[in-house]
DNA sequence: GTGTTTGCAAAGTGTTTGCAATTTA
DNA sequence: TAAATTGCAAACACTTTGCAAACAC
C-alpha cells in the first residue's frame, strides 16, 4: 500500500503546527501546499475548495487562513486595501503586484536589497520590510 | 489690508489642479495643506473637519481625497487592509508604520534605495515602488 | 441658467462574530 | 465526554452610490 503524499503532509504540517488535522484544513492544506508557493485571498480559495469538491464555509477559510498566519504556515500581504492576500511562501521576500490582474509574485529574497534604511523612530524596532513593486502593462 | 494666506493658497492650488474651489474642498484643502506634510484617513480628515467647524459630510469627504488622489494632490498609501491612508507628501517615499499606534511617517525619497531589482514580468513596466517599514516598541 | 458638487441615506464589499451543532481526541 | 472546530446568518467597518437640493460660474 502506497502513502497518499500530499495528504500525510498535510497531516504532518498541521501536526507541526500545533493545529488538530479536521477534514476542512486538510483539505485547505493540501490545496495550499500541493503545489508550489501560491498567492491566494479568503474568496480564491474557497472557490478552489468548491470547484475540488472540498466543502467549507467562507468563514471557516476565514478562520483557517488567520489561523495558519499565525502559525506561521502562512504570511499575510498587503497590497490592496479591499482584500486581503496570503502567501504560502514565509521566508523573507518581496513582491511585484500588478493592480490590473491583481495578480501577486514573489520577489526572491535575497535578489533585492533596501540599502540606508534610516533608524526607526523613538524608542522602535524594525519588525518587517516589506517592498511593493506595482507594475502594469508596458503600452499605456 | 493683508492676504489671507491659507486661504488663497488653496484656492490657487484647486484652481491649478482644475478644481471647482467649493466651499468645502478649500476647506479640507487648508486642513490638508497648512502644517507640513500630512497623513490622513477620510475618518480621522472628516474628525478634524468637524472639530474645526467645517461642515463637510464624510462622503464628501471619501469624494475630496479619491479627487485630490487622482490630481496628485495626494498619493494613496496601502499600509493596512483595514483603512486607506492619504498623504501630502506626492513626491517619491518611503514609510515607516507602526501598527500599534496606526502612525504613518515618512522616510525622505533620498534616505533610502531598492537595490537589484529584477526585471518586472514578461511585458509589465514598474510603476511605483513602495517600502513599507513595520515597526514597533521595542520592549517584546 | 447650466453643469458641478454636496449630503444624506441606502447599498455594497470584504471580513468577523455568536452560537448551536458537529467533530476530534 | 470534554474541548475544539465548523457553518450559518447576522453584525461589522469602511467605502461607494443614487439622487434631489445647493452651489459655482
Amino acid at each position: 500500500m502506497k502513502t497518499d503524499r500530499p495528504f500525510s503532509a498535510a497531516l504532518e504540517r498541521l501536526r507541526a503546527a500545533g493545529l488538530r488535522p479536521t477534514r476542512q484544513r486538510l483539505a485547505l492544506t493540501r490545496l495550499l501546499y500541493s503545489d508550489g508557493d501560491r498567492h491566494v485571498t479568503a474568496e480564491s480559495l474557497h472557490k478552489e475548495a468548491m470547484a475540488n469538491r472540498v466543502q467549507v464555509s467562507l468563514a471557516t477559510v476565514y478562520n483557517t487562513l488567520h489561523q495558519f498566519t499565525g502559525a506561521t504556515l502562512l504570511r499575510e500581504v498587503v497590497v490592496d486595501s479591499a482584500r486581503s492576500y496570503f502567501d504560502t511562501n514565509t521566508s523573507h521576500h518581496h513582491h511585484f503586484f500588478c493592480e490590473e490582474s491583481q495578480q501577486l509574485m514573489d520577489i526572491p529574497g535575497d535578489a533585492m536589497r533596501v540599502e540606508n534604511l534610516p533608524a526607526p523612530p523613538d524608542g522602535a524596532t524594525v519588525r518587517r520590510i516589506d517592498v511593493v513593486v506595482r507594475v502594469g502593462p508596458s503600452e499605456s
